[in-house]
DNA sequence: CGCCATGGTAACCAAAATGTCATATTTATG
DNA sequence: CATAAATATGACATTTTGGTTACCATGGCG
């Protein structure tokens, strides 16, 4: 479990009540005053998630989010930005700083930890190089292989995106919309229903080893992939 | 459309002008004078949102900010901490209160509004994602799964969304010209009656375990969810 | 160029969900 | 206790949704 959160604020007051909030709640904390503290912190320990304030000396937080994600080492980190007045919620919110969410001082620790773990929850899984297994059916990212109980199958590579995204994303319903836009990716125009096919064709694999039952539709919803019940 | 406001103040002058503000604005309102007042508004019918006084007899508001968001039943819903002044140092304590927003007095109502307004919009998403639990009844949005002591269910779409609302506004009377707005959605014409029936096929699913009696008819009026006695 | 693998779409069918109505049952009230 | 109003219930027709298959387009490759 994944709770390592670099905070980067340069009120010090600040830094230490979301740091006491976050520890309190079973996170490490680590602090930044400022960029190149951040910097320097970030090549120590790499943290699962970064709390950066939008105003910081020097360079702001905006820029230093962009920095963040032009660096392949930082690029997978989620960042969440914190802002300090409403009025200005709608101007970040348009700019591609890259950040994962947003969040407006003043804010309580409630709503903090909530986006954090929600944050953390979507990402997560984006360990993208880790092999998965569920219920004895097994995907590995490197070799490019799945296997039902050691027997290897043989999927085409949409229905491999597919599965590798539904094992890592288990036990929450992804619409048609969600699995186009994170499975065949943006700005890629195809029917909702091709889904369903290329559902039936990854079901249609893992019928032999039984594992079909793990990819459940959910009426009205879209499709989800749970190793527990049915 | 959540909009229901619970305002906490002891001088009924201000109380009486923000809910005026409030109601104009197309948000249902609810006044308290202290805290023994606001509690027991709280078991009638939570609200969306608190509007809380910082300085109030007996209890003070951010005293009780720091109680709301130790009871589970009120630990999701978002506050705004009414204050005289504010200084750094209360700042910080408010925001450890749990507090998720601040207004100075004195303060325009269009201040007021946008603030209320902003922090509903942010605090919807996350609270359309939270799991919903009532005597041993669970509702989770983001598997899309209810269960009954753990015994999984199976509903409909629009008898989970039924539930959903139900159990997320609970205690109180929802009108079936309510329900067909909240659940169903503005602009679809449905016979009343309609509500009826989903309700029976809501019961139908929950008569096993016994959560039906949480689903109760208010003759003349609607229908309620109560989590307590009937 | 023909073959094959892959992916997207359309068409058809089955199942589920939904709204409405007719009828039974309950409840409030005089 | 009779009556009317409100609600519960079951049945039905219709619509929506998803499963499945067939077919076509594309692109790599011998």
């Amino acid at each position: 479990m994944p709770g390592n959160i670099l905070v980067v604020d340069d009120e010090a007051a600040i830094r230490q009540m979301v740091c006491l909030a976050l520890t309190q709640s079973g996170y490490q904390c680590v602090e930044a005053a400022d960029v190149t503290e951040a910097q320097a912190r970030l090549r120590e320990a790499p943290p699962d998630l970064i709390l950066l304030d939008w105003m910081l000396p020097g360079v702001s937080g905006v820029d230093y989010a962009r920095r963040l994600r032009a660096d392949k080492l930082t690029r997978d980190i989620p960042v969440i930005l914190v802002t300090a007045r409403i009025e200005e919620e709608d101007k970040v919110r348009g700019l591609d700083s890259g950040a994962d969410d947003y969040i407006t001082k003043p804010f309580s620790t409630r709503e903090l930890l909530a986006r954090i773990k929600a944050l953390l929850r979507r990402t997560a899984p984006l360990a993208a190089e880790l092999a998965v297994e569920a219920d004895g059916l097994a995907l590995d990212p490197v070799t490019h292989r799945v296997t039902a109980r050691g027997k290897s199958l043989n999927l085409g590579p949409t229905e491999f995106r597919l599965l590798h995204f539904l094992m890592t994303h288990p036990e929450r319903v992804h619409s048609r919309e969600r699995l186009l836009n994170d499975v065949w990716g943006d700005n890629v125009y195809v029917e909702e229903r091709t889904v369903d096919v290329h559902i039936r064709r990854l079901r249609k694999v893992l019928v032999d080893s039984g594992h079909d039952r793990l990819i459940q539709t959910v009426r009205g919803s879209g499709y989800r992939f749970s190793a527990g019940q049915d």
